[in-house]
DNA sequence: GCCAACGTTGGC
DNA sequence: GCCAACGTTGGC
């Protein structure tokens, strides 16, 4: 299983609404870069992905899970960019935010650090874990 | 509100 | 194909 990092303006599309959709999950759509939506395509059914809001909050508040692997994203005319389905799995117990992975030097190498723009990426399953026990889980 | 980083567009 | 201008993201 691999492991990721969403990022979404909650004032967009925030955990609350994934965790209203349930387990019939959602799509995760709107992704109009093309490194982004590389990641997207290899995600698998099963992968975790961190569910961060940014701008505001600046946290990772949850973690949700692949229902479908990528296929043509409807809200995309060109038909170039893919979606994938994610459903609500759970909330951190503790919200961890940018400026707490920021000062861990084991996290250093996160692009969520070293290419803030990007809004789709893998995490290397230590940092998951570590994030994960700085989250309370 | 500002601006750095980065992506895209369009003139040449 | 280059690159200046412009637009967007997202942290600060």
């Amino acid at each position: 299983m691999n492991y990721w990092l969403l990022k979404s303006e909650p004032n967009v599309w925030s955990i609350y609404q994934q965790e209203d959709a349930g387990a019939s999950g959602a799509p995760w759509d709107g992704v109009r870069n093309h490194q982004a939506a590389k990641n997207l395509k290899l995600m698998k059914k099963g992968d975790q992905c961190f569910f961060y809001h940014s701008n505001i909050g600046k946290e990772i508040v949850g973690i949700v899970k692949v229902t479908k692997e990528a296929y043509q994203d409807k809200t995309d005319a060109s038909g170039k960019f893919v979606a994938v389905n994610v459903r609500f799995l759970k909330k951190l117990k503790r919200p961890v935010s940018l400026e707490k992975i920021k000062k861990n030097k084991q996290l250093s190498h996160l692009l969520l650090i070293k290419q803030s723009r990007l809004s789709v990426m893998p995490i290397d399953s230590k940092s998951w874990k570590i994030i994960n026990n700085m989250g309370k889980i």
